[in-house]
DNA sequence: TGACAAGCCATACATCTGTATGGTACATCT
DNA sequence: AGATGTACCATACAGATGTATGGCTTGTCA
């Protein structure tokens, strides 16, 4: 698997992409057999059928519109370089897609937190910024974690030296929690999402 | 329309907003019936029609998988009170959906783009966080903006003052740039996303 | 008491949809 | 020359799917 896309596979891919963004749903066989004036369904079964073995789709059998993306491709593009002149297409010059469906894999172990406070700021994480967090009760050191303490779910840098835990903040007006065995971890934080108004 | 929902409207809601995340695609009218066991699929119907007209979904008629969320609802749940034991059905303590759908509407005026250098550390914005751009000509005061300079792609918070714009890092250790009439505005900073491996 | 809405059920049907069978045309590589 | 792979076509079919018709029950509110 893995192996290049042909062209018009990439068109295919292209289709699905963008009636994604464009419908929420992806489109059945034979929508994608309409875009491109495909007199039979079985033509796209063979592109799609590419696509799969390339790894860059799955399809749940049997199931309408059961064309799932793998690489990504629902999201909002990351352009290179910054085009100066016409809003246009921008279709070429995409490095990729910024998305958090990788993210959030279908398990149901990611969720997001609003943050209250500002004891990370030094981290970059802002008082009611979004983190998004992958539920697990062990984290590395160093890791940003969510911790309950004293009922209330904290957002802390988790640092483990000689053998104890402590919840340390980023702002030097804060101090830091040890980590008892009542304060218990929730996550960790894989990523961080601000919005502005 | 926009009037109250059921408490049972919100549970159909809540799950096709489940589904969405889960599989990338709404749930078909008789998936919805045997989440809830219903042994009928009019009374989903019956259900949608009340969402229909409370405003927060679409339907595309003879559609499969043809409900739409209009409020959103595609991305990660965000969570108001962490659940310290189970990590069981999520979709009952969701206060809402953490997406950035609603960020790009299909005009492709928004896309990302991932900042180098630490001149808006103090903003929040760190070296290799992705910020999300909505394409535009003009800006307002005290926005954070990306400019073009010297066919350069730069992150700045925008200050007017005096009839003249500056381009202002959120860092000591930065000067401030004049926004010149060679110096191009590209768009205003909407999001900002960071992702830690 | 009666009107009304919410919530549910049984059944039916045309069409949509994924998938299978069995092909053709045209390049490329061996 | 033969094998291989891509791209396409015609047709068929079982099951999935949206939708309609016609009900039943319960609680609310006037």
């Amino acid at each position: 698997m893995d192996r290049e896309l042909t062209d018009r596979q990439r068109q295919v891919l292209r289709f699905i992409q963008y009636h994604l963004q464009r419908h929420q749903v992806p489109p059945t066989v034979r929508e994608i057999a309409g875009q491109f004036h495909f007199a039979s369904p079985r033509t796209v079964q063979d592109h799609l059928r590419g696509l799969i073995r390339a790894g860059v789709v799955r399809v749940r059998p049997h199931i309408a519109r059961g064309i799932e993306l793998l690489g990504g491709g629902v999201g909002i593009p990351i352009v290179g370089r910054v085009p100066a002149g016409t809003p246009s297409q921008p279709f070429d010059e995409v490095e990729g897609y910024l998305e958090w469906r990788p993210l959030s894999p279908p398990d149901g172990q990611t969720f997001a937190l609003r943050v209250k406070g500002d004891s990370m700021v030094n981290a970059g994480i802002l008082d009611g910024d979004y983190v998004l967090v992958r539920r697990q009760e062990t984290a590395e050191d160093k890791d940003i974690v969510v911790a309950l303490v004293d009922g209330e779910a904290t957002v802390k840098r988790l640092v483990k030296q000689d053998g104890t835990s402590q919840l340390v903040p980023e702002n030097p007006s804060h101090g830091a929690i040890s980590l008892r065995h009542d304060s218990q971890l929730v996550g960790k934080v894989i990523g961080v999402f601000r919005r502005y108004v």
